[in-house]
DNA sequence: GCGGAAATATAGCCTTGGCTTCATTGCTGT
DNA sequence: ACAGCAATGAAGCCAAGGCTATATTTCCGC
């Protein structure tokens, strides 16, 4: 360094970014799976493990510790055997991360990424993406489709 | 399912999707490790632990263990209560990682993001932006720089 | 040149989120 | 109706990435 103290506050804006970003990676697992979870309950009535953990690309146990998890953050119910079901709860985030999803792939095509990429890319990103952020690309999709 | 065979296909989309997804998530914390000892490098000529573990908000001990990682990849070298120094290797990651994270940056920025949360958002959402994307963006800039 | 403070390392623990293996349950076809 | 198979659950392992507490080493002031 080449102060005093040069780096305090520079040091704690770091501290508080990657912060963030480990806390954001924390909940995105479960956001995912409760998307997934509401996929699935659209189109089939219900969830089953074994469909939840074919399409997160998981083993069957992976699929259920995950739904452990989200019974125990009170998103999602089961009984043995049976399939499992969004709470009210649940099926909110699951909307919420759907129609953001939505949003962050249409941003990405909308500044030139391929469509295929798009996809791909999003569901890294998408959990990453602040409640501003996301905003903004709504205002910026909206202006670019009316200035078109 | 409505069909027979009806999600062969897209189950293996998806699952191929959250595969890369978790996959950039592992080399994560490396790439921001790289990047924050190349910086500290730039600015001091060495890095040592307590520097790394007080701007990634973590303890030492953490920060030890993630040079531990780093050197087990190749990525940097240090010797016992001496300091932190990036391989090539390293040096070419971190050079990479930051000129990405400026990139991410900058394009939130083009679209609308307030600064200050593009600054905060990127440092989670660039380990997700592919090479394709990160091209997008690139060219996004340019264009939209010439248009304005 | 030596003693204490600061920096670094080591050990041991926790949680998350993967995995494999094995037990159990439910469903289905004959 | 029940045998066998598919699906679920349970148990135990692993690596990553956090932490606290403790030991070691370096460095600096006197």
């Amino acid at each position: 360094m080449s102060d005093d103290e040069p780096d305090t506050d520079q040091t704690f804006h770091h501290a508080e970014r990657f912060s963030r970003a480990r806390a954001a990676q924390a909940v995105a697992l479960l956001e995912d799976y409760a998307e997934m979870i509401g996929d699935l309950m659209a189109e089939a009535g219900e969830a089953r493990v074994a469909d939840i953990a074919a399409r997160m690309g998981v083993t069957h146990p992976t699929a259920t510790k995950a739904v452990a998890r989200l019974k125990r953050e009170g998103l999602a119910v089961s009984r043995p055997y049976r399939g499992v079901f969004l709470t009210e709860a649940g099926q909110t985030l699951a909307d919420h991360v759907r129609a953001r999803h939505r949003i962050v792939v249409d941003l990405l095509i909308a500044v030139g990424v391929p469509t295929e990429t798009a996809e791909l890319d999003a569901e890294g990103l998408e959990h990453h993406v602040s409640t501003q952020t996301l905003a903004a690309f709504k205002q910026y999709l909206d202006t670019s489709r009316r200035g078109d």
